[in-house]
DNA sequence: ACCAGAAACCTACCGACGGTAGGTATCTTT
DNA sequence: AAAGATACCTACCGTCGGTAGGTTTCTGGT
């Protein structure tokens, strides 16, 4: 928990911290998470296994920091001003077929933190949850402007709509070859309002 | 592969084969797939790690062969004489809220299996093409009896229904209050066609 | 300029894991 | 009853994530 604070530090041990972070997506892109230790990850960036820990509580929490990273770097797709969530969720679906190192990761680690031992647990269940709130908003908001049938419950189409970005990865990684954009176009065509 | 072939073995360990997927189940089911260790399940039925790998090549050859004995159970979801593979689908959805030990392993599984080295890698490959293949044609036959939209392509629909199930059972670890069933009838609902 | 004190590491070690080698004991068939 | 396969064990291995406890390096306050 102590990692958590990013209060007294160095400049070294930011500028490593971050180093680490990268390091870690990139070893996992290269040689497959299967094949992504913490001494792989820390060999990356010159340091040992105890040096790597140094910066993070454990592997479960460096992994789960890179994914934290990652949404950071999506914008502000959990928390979002004013924008179509729904639209922001094909673009990431759209930008994860350039990034299978990174659906690799998010797919384990979404299927590890189910545990409540694990290091990204809350992280998930959270995430889940505000995706629940600004989706559901979201598609609330699309049919207030007739751009949705409205005969479909908010909440219980937000779940629908992540499992679907969720569950296209899984199949993706197994065959690159589907499109997981279309099929998820596919969705949402669905839900538009029939013509009048 | 010689434990691919059931031919020439005793019934005492015939048994005690049997025995052992069932113990893995159970463990899971009681201890959570993290604490499912080999030594667990060999304990679990009065052997060594060395006793069961004796039947099973390895832990992942185990828990695959777990599995495909789910599907074993399911029935014939995955080779359907003539049934309509979007309800039997949604009647798995159903069941795996009852069998959330089997929900943990299918989905560890699932995503662990995207390596190619993984015992479960062709399992779950064909596994999915055997899928999009009896879905997708189950929802060409909706549509050619009028109980679907026609306006959306079969194939992309498959993988939709797929990543639904999938992706369901990823946020319903997290959070067990959601409903799986209802979730599901909405994308089904959605794709009903249009009163005339 | 220097000197506490924190941060940035390292070496050495631990237990648990999956897996292998090679043996012994048990069963079944003839 | 012999022969051969099967069932199963003990002992061992390398790798993993992680910890304990040190040493070195940096930095801010006097």
């Amino acid at each position: 928990m102590t990692n958590e604070a990013p209060s007294r530090r160095y400049a070294k041990g930011d500028a490593k911290r971050r180093e680490i972070l990268e390091a870690a997506l990139t070893v996992i892109s290269e040689r497959g998470y299967r094949n992504s230790s913490l001494q792989e990850i820390a060999e990356a960036v010159g340091l040992t296994k105890a040096g790597v820990l140094h910066y993070f509580d454990s592997r479960e929490d460096l992994l789960t920091h890179v994914l934290r990273e990652r949404d950071v770097a999506y914008g502000d797709l959990f928390t979002p001003a004013d924008g179509d969530v729904v639209e922001l969720l094909r673009k990431a679906v759209v930008y994860n077929q350039t990034v299978p190192g990174l659906v690799q990761l998010y797919s384990r680690l979404a299927v590890e933190s189910e545990s409540h031992e694990h290091a990204g647990h809350d992280f998930f269940k959270e995430r889940y949850q505000t995706l629940e709130g600004t989706l559901s908003e979201s598609i609330r908001a699309r049919q207030r402007a007739g751009q949705m049938r409205t005969d479909v419950d908010p909440v219980a189409m937000s779940h629908v709509l992540t499992a679907v970005s969720d569950g296209l990865q899984m199949q993706w990684m197994h065959d690159p070859t589907i499109d997981m954009a279309a099929a998820f176009d596919a969705v949402v065509a669905v839900l538009a309002p029939p013509a009048p």
